[in-house]
DNA sequence: ATTATCTATAGATCTATAGATAATGC
DNA sequence: ATTATCTATAGATCTATAGATAATGC
């Protein structure tokens, strides 16, 4: 899992293991249905676990799956990071965020279901997503590409306007979505203050190559 | 209730109530925890109404809730109806819309608080809401004032940012709403490709009073 | 020796229904 | 006579824990 620290000897590597294992079947059960009325039993047999471990590990169901929500997201972060490295200019780097979202509903379906039944509670929660999408507010902001503004309620609307889009590649499959995101990507580049042909431009700007 | 027809005898009155009951108190759960496990017994108990009547109504709980959010929707809708009859121009429209809901998170939190946890799946479904945005979308791309864009992209976009503002009141409550609201608002207008100018001032326009 | 996992289970809770009671229509 | 509501309850399910078992550290 992302957030592990590297596990030293064999008990802490088997301990991992199985806390791993429920956080795991946690995100299937909210990818899937998103019903955390899911037993705890159920959720450790899905995990291949017994059932008593669960509370070696956890406190309550409400506990796991939060965890397994702050975990999806830092993996999302990661993701980013891992295909937008080299970008500098910050509208280019949201732009391509919003593209490579809607490509990710394909690729990683898990993650971005958990996103998009449990990401609006995080919107303006120190994770992996909002860390690196206030960052570039800030790049942008401060350098004049984005006309001034409050942060926080650029990071709202931002947010917002990312989950609208994940909910859309969902709700809608018949909707082309690369095009969506660009045009989405377009508009909140006019919204971030750029001038209507340069956020169409920018939005469309080839994207790099996955690793 | 907003969606009641008007109750005809004595008997259906009494049925409708105790129906508007449940879905009040469903309301009432959704708003204060969210926490949709509460059983039903305790919704009953909460509605003072019979344990067994429950099944007289609903199938289950989710069709409970579900009806319950479908209810806060329309009735946010039919608020709108109320405050904004007489604005013509789409932009406004718009903006006075955002900046009515900043509000609402004050006067009408319950109603809110539903929005704000269980909105999301319902940005792109026919309710009282989208139909609405959806409207005034397509009348202010038909007359120019907004830029030809995909109606249903610029929905998730609307919607998305609605409950951005709606999760920002509610988790930063010491931001000053009303002011994040015409920021939020004249964002919007931008990205629906108003002139800067005029998206700033069109987002400061008066209220109408309240009725 | 220590610690995590597993199995078994007690007790609590929850759902759905059956049958009695109360209210209304005709 | 009809229909909704209410009370009571059977059966299912769920949570949390206790105690046994298995794996590892030292």
């Amino acid at each position: 899992m992302s957030t592990s620290a590297p596990p030293s000897n064999r008990f802490e590597r088997r301990r991992a293991e199985t806390r791993g294992a429920l956080v795991r079947a946690a995100r299937q059960i909210l990818a899937e249905s998103g019903d955390t009325s899911a037993s705890i039993q159920a959720i450790a047999e899905r995990a291949d676990v017994g059932f008593g471990s669960f509370y070696n590990h956890f406190d309550s169901k409400a506990e796991l799956f939060e965890t397994a929500v702050v975990d999806a997201l830092e993996e999302f972060g990661e993701a980013f990071d891992e295909r937008l490295t080299g970008i500098d200019d910050p509208a280019e780097l949201l732009a391509a965020g919003f593209r490579l979202s809607a490509r990710m509903a394909d690729s990683h379906p898990e993650l971005m279901q958990v996103l998009r039944r449990r990401g609006h509670a995080h919107i303006h929660s120190d994770n992996g997503l909002a860390r690196r999408a206030l960052r570039d507010l800030q790049v942008g902001i401060a350098s004049g590409r984005f006309t001034p503004l409050d942060p926080v309620v650029a990071l709202s609307a931002l947010g917002g306007t990312l989950l609208s889009l994940v909910e859309l590649r969902f709700a809608r499959p018949e909707v082309d979505g690369d095009e969506a995101a660009a045009n989405l990507a377009e508009m909140v580049l006019r919204m971030l203050g750029l001038p209507a042909d340069e956020a169409h431009q920018v939005a469309r700007r080839p994207l790099p190559d996955a690793a």
